[in-house]
DNA sequence: CCAAAAGTGTTCCGTCTACACCCATGG
DNA sequence: CCATGGGTGTAGACGGAACACTTTTGG
């Protein structure tokens, strides 16, 4: 194959930014690097690309690896390759992020892992480009989130309207007026209201609310 | 650096989506593939990333390299990366899309690497996955045309108010009233009439625009 | 009984949409 | 003189934004 041999190879990893929901904040996993180049920086969790893996199989396998969850919802931001974007050699790196809910996240792994769930105004700065992986993750998240409904992934399947709307507060940074966001999501059919009572959050008791993917599927407008 | 050798390296390619606009139309740049594998079919331009160059550069070059022009306007796609993308060996693609002026471009070049413009719906059958990266740059486009203001390098410096619709008309894939299209343009500061009168288009001529950077640039904020 | 969160409608204003005719000129 | 594309305003519909009070109940 003297076609491709003529042409150098390089490394390629991804590396995974995993967005959580928490205290009505939105967070973002990180950690301390394990190994040189950059040991001890904060850092987003990644790894490399096998030759017998997409990198989708590979974004999936470095989230599973990170927090024991499979399936989780993951979405390509985009390819990094600045010549010396790792110190050490040459490596390009395509970005995932990630939204998770908190609470199917197992504590033990995260404390395993070395990872700390950080504020998202409070960031520090990381590794390499990884502080432009996250801004361009919250940028297209920020520029998606009222067009496709992918925030309950960062929710329990049961939620209550406050939490949803406290979702795209921290994700839009501004706040809502509750009586108009409770009117458009009122209007989206695939936003289920259920018989269950949350008792937690508040002495009266909140609806709790569902998506339901199926009807999303038949029809699948959103537009919040 | 045994911890870089314990992986595997692959092969980086970029591929160019070249948008052009003529005759009222989307069109693209393909060409049948001059090398094996996949000699013959219709295929979008592309290159290896070579060790000493970023991704962007590498874009840039082999842009530059088929269409003869220096800084154009380029985005990235996405990363590409199913195992057998490549039907002979692992290679991975990062996408770019570019915004050309076929004025800007050169025909000779053009008919050198065999390159021909097609219609957009007319698009045919391209190798591997490049209809895959051909849509997600339509749908980007698509997404991104009424709050970017990108559609100006698909034309002219000089441009009358018709040929500018047309391009809105030709991304959105609908007609757009020519008074409320106006009327919203006469609100962009930074869409300036000129004195020019463009005669070739109609008798009476029309008045030719033109797009101000710098005004643009201490106020970017563009909605369509 | 009170603090704390849930829940609920209306009015106003600005924006988007639909729509039709006159103008200038080259051939 | 006529065919061709350039250029212009208004009225009505619609959707988004602002806004305050009542309800429930655990402590």
């Amino acid at each position: 194959m003297t076609y491709y041999s003529e042409h150098s190879q390089v490394w390629v990893s991804v590396d995974c930014i995993v967005f959580g929901f928490e205290k009505n904040k939105l967070k973002l996993l990180v950690g301390r690097r394990q190994m040189d180049p950059g040991r001890g920086e904060w850092s987003l969790y990644g790894g490399f690309v096998k030759t017998n893996e997409s990198l989708e199989d590979a974004a999936s396998r470095v989230l599973q690896d990170l927090t024991g969850l499979k399936k989780i919802y993951m979405q390509q931001i985009g390819a990094f390759g600045a010549i010396d974007r790792d110190p050490g050699e040459r490596v390009i790196s395509v970005a995932y992020f990630a939204l998770i809910n908190v609470n199917d996240y197992d504590d033990k792994l995260r404390i395993e892992y070395g990872q700390e769930w950080v504020n998202l105004n409070e960031l520090p700065q990381l590794y390499s480009d990884h502080n432009i992986m996250v801004e361009k993750a919250i940028a297209w998240l920020r520029h998606h989130i009222s067009t496709e409904p992918i925030c309950f992934n960062l929710l329990p399947s049961l939620f209550t309207l406050t939490q949803l709307q406290h979702v795209y507060e921290a994700i839009l940074g501004e706040e809502i007026d509750k009586r108009n966001f409770r009117k458009r999501i009122k209007q989206i059919d695939f936003i289920e209201k259920t018989e269950l009572i949350d008792k937690l959050t508040s002495k009266r008791g909140a609806a709790l609310y569902r998506f339901n993917r199926k009807i999303y599927a038949d029809a699948p407008n959103f537009k919040l």
